[in-house]
DNA sequence: ATGGTGGTCCTACCA
């Protein structure tokens, strides 16, 4: 089982490049972070042409929205199950799904939190921080660690040294703080979560999934971070085949900030 | 130290 996660930064915008993804990648699943659409507007017919039959859309107007695109079917039905209130905004920002294979999904567009990394100042970062929080208690509640469950998406936080272009000069930035990576560190004890991407990368290797649109060459000054994760239950550990970032993509035409994870699993 | 770009929707907001 393959199963991709991409912001995609307006999913109408960049339909395009969603298909020619599908098309070159073949994932099983696809997961969508800021959509920035309502469901009624969400471009469904090209991806269920290519295979993609199943869509969970959970979206709003213009901004925030997540959707899973899948070849296989889901165990739940509707256009908007799973969806669990992780945020006390009411932004669209998670859709859970369980597989016909039964696997759990989770699909998340963590807050980014604004400029100021202080929660009294900027009310974004302390959503943000609330946000993560949430996300703790919601896993740590479950007991069943050996289930497959799988949890995905812009999780706006790049949690280790190697995961920005520079540990030092970042830590005051927001996703790299030593609150928010701290926080993050919680979220993954608590359900004690896999790391694919660092399962199969060594720490000591720089590895971004994300380029900002202000670099004048994102590929030369190469200012990355690793924003965008999957990660695996206990029980889906020893299923792990394969994970790349598709760094390629971010110098596609119309390209979006953020590249898309693939993870292969042997089920 | 600053501003740099891009999407949504139309005046800023968000990233």
């Amino acid at each position: 089982m393959k199963i991709a996660t991409w912001n995609v930064n307006s999913v109408r915008f960049r339909a395009q490049l969603v298909t020619r993804f599908l098309r070159d990648e073949q994932p099983d699943v696809l997961c969508l972070q800021e959509t920035k659409v309502e469901n009624g507007l969400f471009p469904a017919l090209p991806f269920h042409k290519l295979g993609y039959t199943h869509q969970a859309i959970h979206g709003q107007k213009a901004y925030h929205g997540v959707a899973v695109l899948s070849k296989i079917p889901f165990r739940t039905s509707g256009r908007e199950t799973g969806v669990q209130d992780f945020c006390r905004e009411g932004h669209a920002r998670h859709m859970g799904v369980t597989l016909a294979n039964g696997v759990e999904l989770h699909n998340f567009y963590v807050p980014a939190g604004g400029d100021i990394p202080d929660p009294v100042q900027n009310p974004k970062f302390d959503h943000k921080l609330h946000f993560l929080a949430e996300m703790e208690k919601f896993f740590a509640r479950r007991k069943a660690k050996s289930d497959p469950v799988i949890l995905v998406g812009d999780l706006n936080v790049a949690p280790l040294e190697n995961d920005v272009w520079n540990h030092k000069q970042l830590l005051g930035i927001v996703s790299h703080t030593p609150v928010e990576t701290r926080l993050l560190g919680e979220v993954q004890a608590a359900f004690d979560w896999t790391d694919t991407t660092r399962h199969f990368v060594p720490p000591e290797e720089k590895i971004y999934s994300w380029w900002s649109y202000r670099a004048a060459d994102w590929e030369a000054s190469d200012r990355g971070r690793r924003l965008d994760h999957v990660w695996a239950s206990p029980g889906l550990k020893a299923a792990l085949r394969s994970q790349k970032i598709v760094r390629k993509m971010r110098g596609w035409q119309k390209a979006s900030d953020h590249v898309p994870v693939v993870v292969e699993f042997d089920l």
